[in-house]
DNA sequence: ATACATGCAAACACTTTGCAGCACA
DNA sequence: TGTGCTGCAAAGTGTTTGCATGTAT
């Protein structure tokens, strides 16, 4: 019994979606908001969270969850790795190449059904240094 | 400048501690302080919360982020990766080596300090399938 | 026509903090 | 005896939701 959802193409949408592709540098929910109230003063925050939950749901954009503070947003849709600075805390891409058989490794374990990873590490960027 | 710190050995510190430490199943800080609150009732959220970042601090337990929903502490303070159930939240260890060369795969790349990573599992255990 | 989307504000979950009094070292 | 700790409540942060209205299909 699956949910069939069949998503509108609304403005908003498609705003939040083009905002997030401008934007190459990971930005979380409340940044995208505050760029597009900067051009589109009506849109709420919470049309904005609702949209980039359901672009991610459709794969449009990556959502990358963060082990301290707000979730990012990637226009970047291929699985990758991300760094966070402690000290500015911008969120770069890492070059590790996806390690799509991890979970293979300890799948020998008790009866776990893995089915995702993140690998987030933490460190200081070139700018902070 | 280090911030030096004596930390002082309270009854309330002792009593977070020794909880984390009778719990196996990687409580989150709000169940460690309903365990706490059956029988010292005194001991205030505030209190608990801020011992178990104290004693993480001190490396007495080991805090593990979550990339959703509340942080976990475990007594087992040996780095490891850990399993989140999708369905009912449960933390349990993974039995994968900690891979602690990782963070040298990517040091060549630009001027980054790479410090620390984690790694979070989720997928369904197995009395949830 | 009707299901889905919006704006607003309020609620939510988790965590931190200001402050006055208390207690360990 | 002084700095670190406590309890309490309030505030902070990030995100979701209830509801009445609006709109894409």
């Amino acid at each position: 019994m699956q949910e069939l959802k069949k998503n509108r193409n609304t403005l908003q949408r498609r705003i939040v979606l083009e905002t997030v592709q401008n934007m190459t540098n990971h930005p979380d929910a409340d940044t995208v908001y505050e760029k597009i109230s900067k051009e589109h003063p009506l849109v709420s925050k919470a049309t904005v969270y609702r949209n980039l939950k359901i672009l991610a749901k459709q794969g449009l954009i990556l959502h990358i969850p963060m082990l301290d503070g707000a979730d990012c947003f990637d226009f970047n849709c291929l699985p990758h790795y991300h760094i966070k600075c402690r000290k500015c805390g911008g969120v770069f891409d890492v070059d590790l190449p996806y390690q799509k058989d991890i979970c293979s490794k300890i799948n020998r374990k008790r009866g776990f059904i893995i089915e995702s990873h993140q690998i987030v590490f933490s460190g200081v960027c070139p700018d902070c240094q």
